[in-house]
RNA sequence: GGCGAGGUAGCUCAGUCGGUCAGAGCAUGCGGCUCAUAUCCGCAGUGUCGGGGGUUCAAUUCCCUCCCUCGCUACCA
């Protein structure tokens, strides 16, 4: 039996679940149902990520211990996929005492192997930072932030030899088309790979300035880098080495990501397997990101989709339907209300639902509720055997490769042509002229066809496709479906098996009344229904702020003061840089690297006064220290210096 | 600035190793049916397949160039 093992990354657990774990989540869970379906021993893995300094910092804030935060948002990641329908095989923590474990043997045995080596990291620690500075970053030898001059310590930290495998990674890439696809972003690792020398990983945090994670086994002084730690969940929780899981399952594995994990997926992962004397994993499958009104979302941002109130509105099917069949694998998809109440209306309620309805109500009102027995098969009846073949081989054939998109697309030809057969058939009539005989033949391959395609759908929609197959008189069994066969099998719905009344597993929908405001054109069909002989209220201006906002206090960490330029000449090494001096009424102007060479020669800016962010990190720009940020207002067209009214005196601070 | 991915009907996108390849769904208009969830079916469109140039008997599909969008990166602060 073949083996297929799904993966979603381990959420970090510094932010709550939103759309895009959702949808992960999701993704992984029906492609999941769907190997199951074609025959496979399936193992559906997720979990949460809960080291690093991140989590620290993140626990602080919230006056809990590092292990008390991480339990809490842990819950709620665990959660999350039952809300969804979904069912992972196993949810695993990174502070899992049998992943800690697993984590040390593979550092061990790759150290004994010579993969991990010391070395010593940057050298220049500040101690008012409490952070080191590579020789880039410093200012005349000096710590940008507190002007004092770092300590040169030889840090020891380990190193994983990541470098020696970039040409068996390149190698392998290139032999095997699926290791990451789609295509684009397998191109995008290639060109990173081969554009210049892979550096080595450094893996190591000395406890001196981070405790939060997993102890190396060989030197108790540091801990493990968190990716290191992260990435080994998907073998840990398959009990490596010796696990039966482990033997099962791996390289079975298909890996889930969003494209901002893509490259410690893609490099990191595969080279620390290959050290460990693994084999890689079979497949890395690369999503986009949902935008929200063709905005990015992220954790933070503050615009997330809840998705637990789409379930709670829609459903878990049809949210998952809505997803999986709008977002076209490997690219962004906008996520709006309106898309999915149209997705929802258009795909299943008018094609799918009243399909399924049309049908039933048939079945009841010329068979007494019976499936009747087929007679002799017609031309028009093969033709539609044929199409829905070739539907559902494209069903399965994009689903295998993660096009969920393309995959229902596929499907729904047949779901429109059974509509258009009954049309064509005309059972009313045959009923109206006795021609029972040829009814009971069209029904039969009618309900038949429906059996067929709520099987496929099992992946998308478990719980609908479970009520379709009980109202077709056909409970789902999962051991007795094999979905390979299905598209050619004929006859499994028997004769005389009495079917539901009705269905209303996809009733209409409208958008919930306070309508969001709908910058774009509305796309959605309830956008003309709704229309009344009373002008539409003047549109509302437009939500200037989609980000998160701020609190008072946020905005006075800001220190905004106004200067005047005293000179500004082109950077000598950088096209688009001007370095500035300018006056805030400080002992000495500061100089201001500013990115504004396309926009003002040097001459318009000397004498003006500007606005400039005061207390921005210093930092060198292509070589010169750049001790704050000029302020610009911009739109589409122009670019204008940001400027006090009328005169104010040099340091005078904008509140 | 460099690298990469794209620009195809109002919208979301598919497609072409150059020759019925100008498409699907949604939206729009008209017509039909009545089994059905005001659902379904049929018909009708519009597109200079981003602009320009080139190769070819023939290009949306190949080459060059320009413009625009997005991602990564950088001299983004």
């Amino acid at each position: 039996m073949s083996r297929f093992f799904v993966t979603t990354p381990i959420f970090y657990v510094n932010a709550k679940p939103h759309l895009g774990h959702a949808f992960t989540t999701i993704l992984a869970d029906s492609v999941s149902r769907f190997h199951a379906l074609m025959g496979e021993e399936t193992y559906f893995l997720t979990g949460t990520d809960e080291h690093g300094d991140k989590i620290v910092k993140a626990s602080e804030a919230a006056g809990q211990s590092p292990k008390e935060y991480a339990d809490q948002i842990s819950a709620l990641f665990r959660g999350l996929a039952p809300i969804l329908g979904a069912k992972p095989n196993q949810f695993i923590r990174t502070t899992d005492p049998d992943h800690i474990k697993t984590v040390q043997k593979v550092l061990q045995k790759v150290y004994e192997a010579g993969d991990i080596y010391f070395g010593e990291y940057g050298g220049h620690y500040c101690f008012g930072c409490e952070r080191f500075y590579t020789e880039k970053e410093l200012v005349d030898g000096m710590c940008p932030d507190h002007k004092t001059k770092p300590e040169y310590i030889a840090e020891k930290n380990y190193f994983f030899r990541m470098s020696k495998y970039q040409g068996w990674l390149i190698e392998h890439i290139n032999e095997h088309p699926e290791f990451i696809r789609p295509a684009r972003y397998r191109n995008e690792v290639l060109s990173l790979l081969e554009s210049g020398a892979l550096e080595d990983l450094c893996i190591s945090r000395p406890k001196s300035r981070l405790t939060w994670g997993i102890e190396l086994p060989f030197d108790s002084d540091f801990v493990c880098y968190v990716w290191f730690d992260a990435l080994l969940n998907y073998i840990s929780a398959l009990n490596y080495p010796r696990g039966e899981r482990f033997k099962k399952f791996w390289p079975a594995a298909n890996h889930i990501v969003a494209k901002d994990i893509l490259k410690p997926h893609a490099v990191f992962w595969p080279t620390m397997l290959k050290a460990a004397g693994l084999q890689p994993y079979q497949s890395l499958n690369v999503h986009g990101y949902w935008l929200v009104r063709d905005t990015k979302m992220s954790k933070s941002l503050g615009n997330v989709v809840e998705p637990k109130r789409m379930v709670d509105t829609y459903g878990a099917s049809a949210f998952r339907y809505f997803l999986l069949r709008e977002m076209a694998f490997g690219s962004d998809a906008s996520f709006t209300e309106e898309a999915l109440v149209g997705r929802l209306n258009a795909d299943l309620a008018n094609d799918l639902g009243n399909l399924f309805n049309r049908a039933l109500a048939m079945t009841h009102k010329y068979f007494e509720g019976k499936v009747p027995s087929p007679d002799k098969e017609f031309q028009e009846d093969a033709e539609l055997k044929h199409l829905g073949l070739e539907a559902m081989q494209g069903f399965q054939a994009n689903f295998g490769e993660f096009r969920t998109a393309r995959a229902l697309e596929s499907l729904w030809e047949l779901v429109r042509a059974l509509n258009k057969y009954i049309d064509q058939t005309a059972p009313w009539t045959l009923f109206k002229n006795k021609q029972m005989a040829r009814l009971g033949t069209v029904l039969y391959v009618v309900l038949e066809h429906m059996r067929k395609v709520a099987v496929h759908l099992w992946p998308v929609m478990p719980e609908a496709s479970e009520k379709m197959l009980v109202q077709l008189g056909m409970p789902f069994e999962q051991e007795k479906i094999a979905l390979p066969k299905e598209p050619e099998v004929w006859g499994v719905l028997e004769s005389g098996v009495a079917v539901a009344q009705t269905s209303n597993l996809f009733p209409r929908v409208e958008l919930p009344e306070p309508t969001p405001p709908a910058p774009k054109e509305a796309t959605a069909p309830e956008a003309k229904k709704n229309k009344t002989d009373k002008p539409l209220p003047k549109e509302a201006p437009a939500p200037v702020c989609p980000a998160e906002s701020i609190e008072f206090t946020d905005f006075q960490k800001l220190d905004l003061r106004v200067g005047t330029v005293l000179s500004a000449e082109k950077h000598p090494d950088a096209d688009k840089l001007l370095v500035v001096q300018v006056s805030l009424g400080e002992e000495k102007p500061r100089q201001i690297v500013a990115g504004l060479a396309d926009r003002f020669s040097p001459e318009e800016l000397v004498g003006k006064q500007v606005v400039v962010v005061a207390n921005l990190a210093p930092r060198k720009l292509r070589g010169f220290l750049s001790q704050g940020m000029v302020l610009v207002a911009k739109d589409a067209e122009v670019t204008r210096l940001l400027t006090a009214a009328g005169p104010v005196d040099d340091g005078g601070k904008v509140a």
